[in-house]
DNA sequence: CTCGTTGGCCAACATCTGTTGACCAACATG
DNA sequence: CATGTTGGTCAACAGATGTTGGCCAACGAG
């Protein structure tokens, strides 16, 4: 909707502004607050305050509190390609040792998924995200275009309750699991979810 | 911690107070906002506009806003037993059926989850729950009790998942599955993570 | 009837929120 | 040097929020 993404986490400058390191700080603080603390409480003058800068630069950037979220939550969740015969039936353990690694130094995601629990704007963001990065990937190994949205979204609340309960909730059994443990668990999940036979 | 806990769901009424029907009303008004907008959102005076009194009243029963969020989301989820060696092959199956009912008819389980995103005190709350009902479970069916922490959190990933996707994103996908579709995706992999040899 | 107790409303408080506009300093360009 | 543009601060606004205390009406036991 908004014409000003240019200035995404890919440095392509054309006019290299002065600005842009406060314009980055700014970022940087809002991606960490909105991760910690929500929508709500991620308050613009506490972010202004971790990017060490006045709260009305924040307006001047991104016009407004929706706008900094917008441009702070940008993310490309650069999914790698399972449609070649030979990595098709390991798309599963691909994908999930993908999404770790993504979760893990990433606080966007969280902040996403924190954002999109609660707020109308974070859960249509994440709604964009299944439609236009998820739903590609289901439709590479599965034959049948009518069954892609729903194996894409078994996949979604497969690895997007692990992240919950892990980075969000942090609930202690969910974040005591070995890394190699969760892939040998959810790989086969992920993988029957969109190769297996619909039931 | 505090001893004005004998007001629960449960109407066992010891000393039928005069107010109960307000502090229903109340209770009932702050489920449905938490439910809907997440913990700062739900404001205080929305809520008492809802349960038609005065944003005092609900202080002076509730002490604050954290007091009230506690009494609110106090919930049972009344798991069935899946110890029975005739019950134990089918308790996917039967586990995420019940998960179904659960959410589809209880709001308290959004708010749950939509607070708990956001706030502390919810993902404790969401701890207490995993810990104290969701692990019998799975210690019921799983002979290695060092397994169980596993085991349930595994189970906790994939039902919540299906809770966020559907019932709190309202990822489009997750919403248009129909309920056999999902106990006939979700029981298998809920059976899997209880009772298959950990790989 | 009397009077303590309970249920309820009203008005206000201090604080925090997003947001705005006036003002100043540094820079680049003619 | 003069001047327009950009980066930045300060002070304030209007509104909302959790919370408090005072006040009044209805009730119930003596």
């Amino acid at each position: 909707m908004n014409g000003s993404d240019s200035t995404s986490t890919v440095s392509g400058s054309s006019t290299p502004r002065r600005s842009d390191a406060t314009r980055g700080a700014i970022l940087a603080a809002a991606r960490e607050r909105f991760a910690a603390d929500g929508y709500e409480r991620a308050t613009i003058r506490a972010i202004a305050k971790d990017a060490n800068i006045d709260p009305s630069m924040v307006m001047r950037y991104y016009r407004n509190k929706e706008g900094l979220f917008a441009a702070a939550v940008a993310i490309d969740l650069r999914l790698p390609d399972v449609s070649g015969a030979d990595r098709r039936p390991d798309a599963g353990r691909i994908l999930v040792e993908h999404f770790l690694g993504l979760w893990e130094d990433n606080e966007v995601l969280t902040a996403l998924l924190r954002v999109g629990a609660t707020n109308q704007a974070g859960a249509e963001r994440m709604q964009g995200i299944l439609r236009d990065q998820l739903l590609p990937v289901a439709q590479q190994v599965c034959p049948d275009p009518e069954q892609v949205p729903a194996r894409a979204a078994l996949m979604a609340s497969q690895l997007l309750g692990l992240a919950l309960t892990r980075y969000v909730l942090r609930l202690p059994p969910a974040v005591g699991l070995a890394r190699e443990e969760i892939v040998a668990w959810l790989a086969p999940t992920i993988q029957r979810y969109l190769t297996a036979p619909a039931p």
